[in-house]
DNA sequence: CAGATCTCTTGATATAGATCATGGAAATAA
DNA sequence: TTATTTCCATGATCTATATCAAGAGATCTG
């Protein structure tokens, strides 16, 4: 890791540490999660070559919007976005929320423009992987390719789950499910399952399980009285987890 | 096209034709919708020698449950296919209707086993492209990667499009959007795009579009009363798609 | 740091669509 | 063919959750 850090003032210098942003792949603590799990060390030092580290983005930041033409596949390095997709009504829909190690705008790629908006809900960055110079490279590795297919496979999957929740469930199995659902994402990156910080408004929350914003905030309430979670604004422990499982249905 | 009818008994035969049992990539009809397409002549070739063409399943066959290892990718070759997804507490959620030249079993990619069910809501065919062979070729037609990676894209796209309907969209958005997307899809098989035939159950439309059997029953009727569609069963008619259209939401 | 503007919570009320109920029409089986 | 089952349409009623309302925090902003 040759890093300038002497070179830097302490700001910038701190800045860059928080967000890794010389990092490369094989030194990345995401690696496990990441695109480059299963290649090779040569393979993998190309694949380096090709990603362009951003850097931090503030809150509310916009990555791309409906219709940008597509260049670029993103990856999550620290923080969280959303991506959303709105109705010619102006209605908008909640359609996911990323964090580090997953994958942004893998539904831009048939028309070659994206078709959602992605949105920072934190200071984040990620790392660019022009598409274009992905697929060059791709062809002479086919580990990589099977990665990407294997990574929309994922997505795709845990959508049709999502259709499941939005078109069966009720708001208490919708909560219970999306509280579990953050929880083993940020056990699977290396934090605590059980206490995490809940990046997104209660608004974002409500819209992408399809509730109301008061019946998100009554139904964590009323996990609270029962004795299932603690909410703290932001915060939130998840005191009974096998009770939050026999929820979600 | 080098084929043994006139060995086959007549049943046989008429059954060959009508599903294509042995055209060729090339000369299939659905060559436009396909994967193959922007493929060489030579790849062609190639990607014909993997591919199984099924005989022709009756209504009811499961092509592949939950759980099942995954070998292959599947093409609707005729007919049209539903996939569903189930809950513990055996609610299920119909996912997605298949149609000729659409892949089934995308989402099984990355867990190595079908994530859901499929079954064929009429008598219908399939072309089954064995995974492993796929990605054999693959390395050497990197087209046939992309068309792969499009594919997956395109039914991210389409999904995250459906989370929108099923989390915003009242009952009379979701069947207006359901009925359009049927007669575009027909309309880009080269049927008529107002007058065809709803092959799935009013019950698996309703599950689809998170109604009630009775609502859908409910709305299309008064569909009908509004002279925007004519039904007779499972035929139905879109007799003004402009209103149809401003009614999506 | 004071004012403005969002965000969250909790209560009261309304409603879209679910559920229950029934009969007739199709499809399937025998 | 007839019997049986599944599917579909329509009416009556109910309910889970939306909407409306209002106040308390939290967070921005000049």
């Amino acid at each position: 890791m040759a890093e300038l850090v002497n070179v830097m003032p302490l700001f910038n210098d701190l800045a860059k540490i928080e967000h890794e942003h010389r990092v490369a792949c094989q030194d990345c603590s995401l690696f496990r999660l990441c695109l480059p799990l299963g290649l090779q060390n040569s393979d993998l030092a190309q694949l380096d070559t090709i990603i362009k580290r951003s850097q931090s983005y503030k809150r509310a930041h916009t990555l791309f919007s409906t219709g940008n033409e597509f260049k670029s596949l993103y990856v999550v390095r620290s923080g969280s976005f959303k991506t959303t997709i709105s109705a010619v009504n102006g209605r908008e829909q909640v359609t996911g929320f990323y964090f580090p190690g997953e994958f942004i705008g893998l539904d831009a790629i048939h028309q070659q423009s994206y078709q959602s908006n992605a949105k920072a809900l934190e200071t984040s960055s990620v790392c660019e992987l022009p598409f274009e110079n992905l697929q060059d490279i791709g062809k002479q590795m086919p580990q990589l390719q099977i990665q990407l297919l294997t990574r929309l496979s994922k997505e795709l999957s845990s959508d049709k789950n999502l259709m499941l929740l939005l078109g069966k469930k009720t708001a208490d199995e919708k909560i219970a499910t999306f509280l579990l659902s953050l929880s083993k994402r940020f056990h699977d990156r290396g934090f605590s399952a059980t206490e995490f910080q809940l990046t997104m408004s209660r608004s974002d929350i409500a819209n992408h399980l399809g509730l109301a914003v008061e019946t998100v905030s009554r139904v964590m309430s009323r996990f609270q009285e029962d004795g299932l979670i603690e909410i703290n604004g932001k915060a939130i422990s998840l005191l009974n987890t096998t009770a939050i499982n026999v929820m979600c249905g």
